[in-house]
DNA sequence: ATCAATGCAAATAATTTGCAAAAAG
DNA sequence: CTTTTTGCAAATTATTTGCATTGAT
């Protein structure tokens, strides 16, 4: 596991711990899990993940450890305007506020750029208000690829 | 009503009889009752409305006509991250791909720029996508009115 | 007459919650 | 010991669907 990752985890306790919050061994192996993958996830596959671990996690605390992730700071929520949401646990290091969701692949591609950034603060101010945040999601296609036939990076769900 | 409004429930109903669809009165109330607004609104809204003008208007068949509505190009579906999807009937005449949602009114103010489009497209490319869409969802608050107490804007919801 | 469209109520599906029992500090 | 956390099952909430009946063409 990455240097980063466990410093993740290490950072999450401590979050835990400043809040008097308990570092059960449910929470342990849900912390484990979210931080040991480099993908994005949903709460479904972190249960899976979880439970992998230990046997004993619930999907309630899986819901119920969630929003601690997020209110850490350490992993994102991402809406994605799909029936589910996704976590994402790179955050912190590299902290992504565009998507482009392939429709070939399914693949979700993060970026960040220091142009739209400034283009929405920008449009901000214009019509009356202060940015807090802004994401720009991009639907596209590998037609390179889908030429060819079928996406290399092709992914199921 | 404006005339383009008139318009887009014409455009509708041509589109329905294109498809075989049939007109019915309770089409119709939902119909009248969507391009009425000039706000956006939630299928919940959409039914209280079309109850006005015919209280047998049920749920299940505004759920049904929603895809409708949205497949014939004239309303837009918007999934700003909440529990609840949006419809903007406006979409025909004025296609924006940008929001900004405010924090302190609940406002959902609608733009499009042309920057925007163009650097989501350059991003695209750079990453072995070409575009489909793009959303641009921005956070904010009207500071200067919160500055005063509450924003003159504000609306419940 | 046809066959699409309806209302109703039951089904989904993701997430949330009440509660008594278990475990962390 | 006290208080948080847990698992379970039931509740929620937006949306969808099956089905017998109604209604547009």
């Amino acid at each position: 596991m990455p240097v980063e990752r466990c410093l993740a985890k290490r950072k999450f306790i401590d979050f835990l711990r400043r809040r008097k919050l308990r570092v059960t061994a449910q929470r342990r192996a849900i912390i484990d899990s979210a931080f040991e993958t480099e993908e994005h996830f949903t709460a479904e596959q972190l249960l899976l993940w979880s439970r992998r671990r230990d046997a004993s996690v619930s999907r309630a605390t899986v819901y119920r450890t969630l929003p601690l992730l997020t209110a850490s700071g350490l992993v994102r929520e991402m809406d994605l305007g799909r029936d589910h949401k996704f976590y994402d646990p790179n955050y912190s290091d590299h902290p992504n506020h565009s998507h482009i969701i392939c429709l070939d692949c399914n693949r979700i591609v993060e970026f960040d750029s220091e142009d739209i950034k400034k283009l929405a603060r920008r449009m901000s101010r214009k019509l009356g208000f202060s940015l807090r945040t802004h994401r720009l999601q991009i639907v596209g296609s590998c037609d390179l690829l889908k030429r060819l036939g079928v996406c290399a990076r092709q992914k199921p769900s």
